[in-house]
DNA sequence: ACTAAAGCCTGGCTGC
DNA sequence: TGCAGCCAGGCTTTAG
């Protein structure tokens, strides 16, 4: 799923295709999806606006316009952009899309992990244009982009960019990974502040911003942290090499273009994608040896979702 | 102030 | 083979 690297590797390459375009017109399909903004003004705030960047806080993609608004977009699970050809029609959500649009489909955004691994090319037809698009853009030089979100998790929030930092879905993020703010002190002091287990904690965006559940599992083995152990019994010196190893595992998944994947058929092969999963050291290996000691890797369930682990590496 | 859990949502997969 | 139910998972909301 899209955390800190994909989103980071999303805005590149959307900021790639679409800094300095405009926007001609804009259509919300699902009102749902940008419950802040009626339909209406969320169009038209998009209208005639012209992208001067395309960034990212956390996993929140933002998109500033020249017209003192952000367009914020989280990918959650799902939700991925498609930059199409503008010839391209409108196709009903019910009718199945016809083969021929994917090969004219210039993917900005990929997909989830697990399609990649397994190849499965009906998934990839779920990334369509047509079948679970809620939001669509034309640009002026033609080209449209669509937002499809097979599993209606995304959100979308048009906000005043003066006021973008403090806006509901920006406003109690930690700071930045990679920022001065994030600091040993910082860190420390929040996960003093709380009992639960450090894997939780890592996945609490005002503890931490951008990690999910790969890279904090990845982080917690690469620190040789038990998942288990409460956030407030971490000395500071642990907290300072967990600081260090959540920064380098962002890094490395971001180098390495992180887990997104580009249609393999694009024709311009301008962007092929990651594969960042290939560098997972725990994260989906249960029962694997550790690539450090060799003892099997365990998986238990942790809040809602797994987590892995070394019972070696990581006994305490 | 903190914590746990339900709910959102679709579709692949598992097991009866 | 059919189908109910589990699972994936970030984040918000609700309840404790």
């Amino acid at each position: 799923m899209p955390e800190l690297p994909e989103v980071e590797i999303v805005a590149r390459h959307l900021g790639a295709l679409i800094k300095v375009r405009t926007f001609i017109r804009a259509q919300l399909r699902r009102p749902n999806l940008a419950l802040a903004n009626p339909p209406r003004q969320f169009a038209a705030w998009l209208k005639g606006a012209r992208v001067d960047e395309v960034g990212r806080r956390g996993k929140h993609l933002l998109i500033h316009l020249d017209n003192g608004r952000t367009l914020i977009t989280h990918l959650r699970m799902t939700g991925r952009f498609l930059y199409v050809d503008g010839q391209e029609r409108a196709i009903p959500h019910t009718q199945a899309p016809a083969e021929n649009l994917w090969e004219r489909t210039h993917p900005c955004v990929p997909v989830f992990v697990r399609q990649i691994i397994t190849g499965d090319r009906a998934r990839y037809k779920r990334a369509l244009p047509g079948l679970h698009t809620h939001a669509l853009f034309w640009l002026d030089n033609g080209q449209k982009l669509l937002f499809t979100d097979q599993r209606h998790f995304g959100m979308m929030m048009i906000v005043r960019s003066e006021e973008l930092e403090n806006s509901a879905p920006l406003g109690k993020l930690a700071p930045e990974p990679f920022s001065a703010d994030f600091s040993d002190e910082f860190f420390y002091h929040s996960l003093r502040r709380s009992r639960r287990p450090i894997k939780q904690v890592l996945l609490d965006q005002t503890k931490v911003a951008g990690l999910g559940n790969i890279y904090a599992v990845e982080a917690l083995h690469r620190a040789r942290i038990n998942p288990r152990r409460p956030a407030h019994r971490l000395s500071l010196a642990r907290a300072a090499a967990l600081r260090r190893e959540i920064i380098a595992v962002l890094n490395e998944a971001i180098a390495a273009g992180s887990t997104l994947k580009a249609d393999p058929r694009d024709l311009e092969s301008r962007y092929v994608g990651g594969a960042y999963e290939e560098s997972w050291r725990v994260y989906d290996r249960e029962g694997q040896p550790c690539f450090t000691c060799q003892t099997p890797t365990r998986r238990f369930r942790q809040g809602a979702r797994s987590t892995y682990y070394c019972p070696r590496c990581q006994r305490s």
